[in-house]
Order: C-alpha cells, then sequence, then structure tokens
DNA sequence: CAGGAAGCGGAATTACGCTTCCGATTTTGG
DNA sequence: CCAAAATCGGAAGCGTAATTCCGCTTCCTG
C-alpha cells in the first residue's frame, strides 16, 4: 500500500518544503552519480540534517523509488504525446526517441529501467503500468499499420530501449553513440523486406 | 608494464598449483555473482587463506584483469574460427553469435564488457587489440561483400554487441530474451534495402 | 637432510556509507 | 502569545567487505 494516506493531516509547511528540495536534490545527484550519490551528500546539498533525510524517507531505496516514480509519470507523458501522431510508424519512432532521450543524462533512472535491483518495482507499479498500456496501444497500431515487424509485442519495448540505455550509462556521459546504436535498432525493427 | 618479468624464477610448485586454483575459482564465482563476488568466497572456495589470495593477486581488481585477459583470448579464439567461414556475411554473424554466446553466463564477463569500472584495460591492452584486429578484418570483408551496412565498422561491434549483453546482464542467468534482441540487432545491422 | 627463502593462514585493521537516536528547534492551533 | 506536536540536526552505531600483517609451514637447493 503505497500511497494508502487517506486521513493524514496535510505536511507541516517547513516539511512540505524541505520534502520537495529532497527530491529536486536527490534527482539531481542520482542522476549525475547514479545509485552512488550518497544520502549525506543529498542532505548537504538541500542544507538538511540527515534526520530530516530519513524523516521523509525510510531508506535509500524508498527515494530512489519516489523518483523512479516521478520519472514514469513524464514517461507517460512523452508517451502520450507521441501517442498524437498520425503515422502509426513515425508514432512507434517517436516514442522510443523520446523515451530514450528522456533517459539520456539521468544514471539513476538508466539503471532503473535497465532492471538493477535498486527500485521497489511493487511502489511503482500504477506509473510503470499506465506507460506500459500506452505504449502497448502505439506498438499494436504501427504493427497493424505494417510498419514495424509483426511479430513485435510490448516486451520487446523495454528489451530494445535497454540495450541503448546499455550504451548510455556505460558510456561517459554526454557521449552521443547510443543515438548511432538507436538507428541500428530502429532500423531492425522495420518490417522485414522479402 | 604490467608483464616485465624477465628474470624470474619459476613458482614453486605449490603455488603455482594454488595460483591456478584460485584463477579457476574466482572466474566460476565472478560468473556467477558478478563483481559481488568475495575475496574471502573465492579463498574458502580454494580452501586457501585470505594472505595466500593477496600474495598472487594485489587486489580484487587484479584477479578480475587477470580472468578477463583470459576469457579475452578465448574471445579471439572464437573470433579467428569465425574467419574461417567462406560467406562474409555468415562470418560476421557468427564472430557476433559466438561471441554473444561466450559471454552468456558469465556476469563478471559481462560487466567487464559493457565497460563498468573493475577491469584495468591498461593490463589487457595485448589482448583486447588481438581480437579488435580480427574483428576488423571480418567486419572489412563484410562490408566489402555488401553483406552489411557499407558504414559500419569495428567500432559499432562493441555498441551492438553491449546492447544484447546488457540484456544478458540485467535479466535472471538462463533468461533466453536476449536472443531475440539479437536477431533485431542483426536485422538492423543488414545492408538497408532501397 | 639442513637452512633459508618462498609461501601460507586467518585474525585484526580499515574504510565507507547507510541508518538510528534523541535533545533542540520550529510551526501550528487556540 | 503559549504549549503541544511535528520537525530537524548531526554525531554515534553498525554491518560489510577489502586489505594488511606477521608468525608459522612447506618446498627447494646444496
Amino acid at each position: 500500500m503505497p500511497t494508502m494516506t487517506a486521513t493524514e493531516r496535510p505536511l507541516r509547511a517547513d516539511a512540505r518544503r524541505n520534502r520537495e528540495q529532497i527530491i529536486a536534490a536527490a534527482g539531481e545527484l542520482f542522476a549525475t552519480h547514479g545509485h552512488d550519490a550518497q544520502m549525506e551528500q543529498i542532505a548537504a546539498h538541500c542544507g538538511l540534517g540527515m534526520g530530516t533525510l530519513y524523516r521523509h524517507f525510510p531508506n535509500k531505496r524508498a527515494l530512489l523509488t519516489a523518483i523512479v516514480g516521478a520519472r514514469f509519470q513524464g514517461m507517460a507523458e512523452l508517451a502520450r504525446a507521441a501517442e498524437q501522431v498520425a503515422d502509426p510508424g513515425a508514432a512507434f519512432e517517436k516514442a522510443l526517441r523520446d523515451y530514450l532521450e528522456a533517459a539520456d543524462g539521468d544514471a539513476a533512472f538508466q539503471l532503473a529501467l535497465m532492471g538493477d535491483g535498486t527500485v521497489n518495482w511493487e511502489d511503482v507499479k500504477t506509473e510503470k503500468a499506465e506507460f506500459a498500456e500506452i505504449i502497448t496501444r502505439i506498438i499494436t497500431r504501427a504493427v497493424k499499420a505494417g510498419a514495424i515487424r509483426p511479430d513485435l509485442t510490448f516486451a520487446d519495448f523495454p528489451l530494445i530501449a535497454h540495450g541503448v540505455i546499455s550504451t548510455m550509462y556505460y558510456q561517459p556521459a554526454g557521449n552521443p553513440d547510443w543515438r548511432r546504436h538507436l538507428e541500428f535498432v530502429l532500423a531492425g525493427v522495420q518490417t522485414p523486406h522479402p
């Protein structure tokens, strides 16, 4: 029950402020340093003490999970936008491109997407399902239109995306190799010629 | 100067035995547990003490590097075999397939190939160069024969291979998803149709 | 087969980072 | 403005795993 907060009085003003600061700082530091970002760094970055940090998030994993949840909402947003593209093939391509573009530069999100064990997926179930649903629709439409391999399913989306993401992750930030990698993958996903 | 061992007396018999045991055990444990394999586990697995382990390898990184070096020699062997295939396109495909097949099930080698920072590449320069040379020849030949994209170079080999390897690594061992991923990648690397 | 160099064992040392604790401080409701 | 409740700060506690140290043992040479 991640967010079963029915009868809960609103946070005290300072607490809300701090919580936001924490999420912002942690998002930034995790993006830069991946899971190696330290709790102390994060607290310091906000000018807060450890106690405060731990009052808001019981442990590092919970903090990371909260951030990944937020990122996923952003992804769903992007996917919805891609869905608006008229051409089914172009819509799929945009969805994939935007997804990767969004992951670029965010080491912790990359790790999370690749499936290292540092996120409580239980607590992001909803956000993830929302995203999956949209992508599924996009893929189905593109397949029906004959724009991409007919055997492509939603399960392939993480597969191919994560491959490209690993190129991002294990390369110095800013290295553009992954875009070339993406071109190969996109070519491979096209409807094969006879 | 990694191996500038000119005037070096041969290891004592027991020492040589132990060194081999260490490499074997470490190779196994790193394969199974990745970089999380512990030095103590490795020592125990050989029935040796920590001191012995550290006499042979000054630290964990050196041990890992030694093992990756050995693996790379194996890779070069495989690449040479692939080069014997008459059809240039098939040779390339075999080289890629065999490379990945060899990495399957070896978590530490996968990490190393993806480029996490746990290997001293300096100390494996030779083995790596040897491998690169062979793969370069294979790619050049396949390009000339028109079997694969004309813009493909050696630099793309790690790129596409590592994408697939990340699917291996971040999936429970034995999961075959990466083979499907590989099919996409192979399709994407083919000469594009007009 | 004796002497000494080369090796070995494994407990103790270090280092590092997450997490906990609790007195001090700030906010809020009346 | 006051007292209770909610928050905060940051030093101390812990667990983990690499690495070091050094007295003891085993192999090799003459």
